[in-house]
DNA sequence: TCAGTGACTGACC
DNA sequence: GGGTCAGCCACTG
């Protein structure tokens, strides 16, 4: 029902649908925007409660090197990699590459 | 209620 | 320079 607050998982949820296109973000980046940046943890649970949200593209969130941790939670074994391909991210070996260039920092982007 | 788990991160050795 | 340990909070059994 109608919650005056948001959850801490629909606040990821929100944040993840910020992320621009052919961008990515990492776990601790959220959790750090969100003011829990020692609970990277719960970024982390929270996208895997967003498989029921078809609107949180979670194939752009990635671990802080930029390595593809959660493809294995997506379905087949590299939709991740295929998902930011698609979008003119290049992957390597499960790897983001030029990660720093494609990095999309929500405090910073933000401006919060 | 307690304990275990988890798509992470930072610090320590 | 690389591996290991602990912390963090929320959900499930």
């Amino acid at each position: 029902m109608a919650k005056a607050e948001e959850s801490f998982f629909d606040k990821v949820y929100d944040v993840v649908r910020l992320i621009p296109y052919g961008r990515v973000t990492s776990y601790g980046a959220i959790a750090k925007f969100l003011g829990a940046a020692r609970s990277a943890r719960m970024v982390g649970w929270a996208m895997n409660a967003a498989h029921g949200h078809d609107d949180v593209p979670a194939h752009r969130v990635v671990n802080r090197v930029g390595l593809l941790t959660g493809k294995h939670h997506f379905e087949g074994t590299n939709l991740m990699q295929q998902l930011l391909e698609s979008e003119g991210i290049k992957i390597k070996d499960n790897k983001i590459v030029k990660f720093e260039t494609c990095f999309w920092d929500p405090a910073k982007e933000l401006d919060f």
